[in-house]
DNA sequence: TCTAGTGTCTTATTTTACTATTACACTATA
DNA sequence: TATAGTGTAATAGTAAAATAAGACACTAGA
């Protein structure tokens, strides 16, 4: 996988996990690759795998049994507030951004809207 | 100023100037503040200001004259290009990051739009 | 009980961003 | 011609991110 250099790894990383949680290609429960499997499938570095998994960890959305695996939360609520957290913060970055650049809400709207447009006469 | 340390400081940096030049705080052919000002003003060193410039100057929207100070661009286009550039990058990255979050077009429509609705009711 | 698969931890090294400090080069002006 | 204000550059040091390699602990199954 390709990273961005301008962000740290392990938070790319906890992003890609995160999506595949909330469009449930990992569903609650499920177990995740072993560390040092994702640490291949992604060409990093095992402890760098370990820091984004911690960071899961700490915000309850990933549980760790020793010689067992990592799984994901079986409380499904977690991911759905995960998923409203993340898209509203999205959303208000890209707001904050525009705004900042002087686009007037009106302008904002219709700029996504372009860009929706635009991007559906391609395909996915 | 505060900074957010999941992003270099410097792309920060290029990222407050330019905004000050498309909000037009900084006009085309303005001189900017001295960089050993910037630092101050900015509290970070005046290395980290030079490196934020020479990526604006390499990209053609700032201009160095020794001696003398930096410059904005006379070239009142590039200043919109740049606009149409940053809220174009803004744009695609807020609505890629959304659809890899499982939302539909008309999802990520209103999702803007009630962020909007919602920070209507406060101040700016 | 042994072994393979798993998470966890430690230590060392490299790279990048940032800071600190100093020096140099050029411009304008008193 | 001094001097203050400016950009530029070099050198050194610190901190954080990432890598590399290995050791340890636990689990499941042959």
């Amino acid at each position: 996988m390709q990273f961005d250099d301008k962000v740290p790894i392990y938070i790319q990383i906890k992003n890609v996990l995160y999506q595949e949680m909330i469009t449930g290609q990992l569903a609650p429960g499920a177990k995740l690759p072993a560390v040092r499997q994702l640490a291949v499938d992604l060409t990093v570095n095992v402890n760098t795998v370990q820091r984004a998994l911690g960071e899961m960890m700490t915000a309850g959305i990933v549980t760790s049994q020793r010689g067992k695996g990592n799984f994901v939360t079986l409380e499904a609520s977690r991911i759905t507030q995960l998923k409203e957290q993340l898209v509203m913060t999205q959303v208000e970055q890209a707001y904050e951004q525009l705004h900042a650049l002087n686009l007037t809400d009106e302008e904002i709207m219709a700029s996504l809207k372009q860009y929706i447009a635009q991007r559906g006469q391609q395909d996915d």
